[in-house]
DNA sequence: GCCGGACCTCAACCGCTGATCGAGGGTTGG
DNA sequence: CCAACCCTCGATCAGCGGTTGAGGTCCGGC
């Protein structure tokens, strides 16, 4: 399967869906500050495996969920280098944050409008073209055109790792529907163009929805 | 019960025991930023309670074993001050864990173990009686006895909110359903027992869950 | 009643972190 | 060939977490 590397700019549209605050320069800065070292081409333009998406998902994760400062980051990232354990209380080395923070409730300035083809998203969500496919023959992920928007790459990632608890894609139809049913009800009210009140629709559904998953949660 | 109230120096020569690189100018800067809140003896001299050590002393722990910014700390003293219980985790008496307050995404330390009367919700979340009827008669919010959780609080908040668009309780049944069958996978997985898994995953399938409802909003 | 040490306030300053900016210039793809 | 993208490097910056010092007050002991 070929890795396909991607360049800065690209990388900044990845993350840019899930951390609005970083920049070129800052993904500049934080090689400069040796916490990533991505390839570069023959001319010196940098390219970044899926690895070092990877990688700066977990600083900057690290940085706006527990404000760690870049040296402690640093040697965390050190020290999963040589094989250990992190300290508990890290983020997953896995992308499985919490999506806490105040972005939590950003459905308008998130989702910069990405457009991926199929090799992007699965290289930016680290999946495999199969499970991708799965994820799609069960409606979980739409292409518009050719093209796939920067929540797919979020749902591929939970999907990848809600399957290694044993759920898979079937299972989780159920949340497509609630999802369009959810979506539906937002419509009715704001009629079918996306504006401002969706987007404070969408945030207070999703917030109910939050809310009622952790009340139900076992004690 | 005498209580000795120490002076500034008296606090300094407690404190470097433990911490080396207290200082008396750093003691007042806290009092400045608002992180403790010493007595004054009438011509001005601070006085230090016990409390107020204890006060610094967890002020210290935090910065120094979490990193965490001098904003943040003071959020989690302002909600041990109301009387939340801070998250599990930390040292001694200290909290960890992500920022509660608006970032509020957080499966395992947010304060569910919160427990209110009706009215005590009514008056949190700033709704009617009538509202809350409404809502516990579909099904949205349950007590547990004679109590609710903090859940419940985000609930009401939300439901009534959404009221001002037109949606109300009884359009919000399908979200009860939704979360049900959400909390039945997970347990299908961790079992009944609530344990760090269990809140793995549910931050996974909100995660999933809000990514779905982004990415089926109209564009 | 006076002296020294502990304490007070307030404004200015400081060093570090975590970036951002811009000038000046090369690379790539249509 | 040109626009969009990328490069480096040095300057600059903003905020945080204090420190410093000038100028003055308070308190206990002698």
């Amino acid at each position: 399967m070929a890795k396909p590397e991607l360049s800065i700019g690209e990388v900044l549209q990845i993350l840019q869906a899930e951390f609005t605050d970083v920049t070129i320069s800052k993904i500049r800065f934080l090689e400069a500050e040796g916490l990533v070292t991505p390839a570069r081409t023959a001319s010196g333009y940098r390219k970044f495996s899926a690895g070092d998406v990877e990688r700066l998902r977990y600083v900057l994760t690290a940085q706006r969920d527990q404000y760690l400062p870049l040296k402690v980051i640093k040697e965390h990232l050190g020290a999963i280098d040589r094989g250990l354990r992190p300290a508990a209380g890290g983020p997953p080395i896995a992308p499985s944050t919490p999506a806490s923070g105040p972005a939590a409730d950003d459905f308008g300035a998130t989702g910069t409008d990405l457009r991926l083809t199929r090799a992007e998203l699965c290289a930016a969500a680290g999946v495999s073209t199969t499970l991708l496919a799965e994820l799609e023959s069960h409606g979980l992920i739409v292409a518009e055109g050719k093209h796939y928007g920067g929540d797919a790459i979020v749902v591929a990632q939970v999907a990848a790792e809600l399957a290694t608890y044993g759920i898979e894609p079937r299972h989780l139809r159920p949340f497509r529907t609630a999802a369009d049913r959810e979506v539906g009800l937002i419509e009715q009210v704001t009629g079918p163009r996306r504006t401002d009140q969706t987007q404070q629709l969408a945030a207070l559904t999703v917030r109910l929805h939050t809310a009622l998953v952790r009340s139900r949660l076992p004690r």
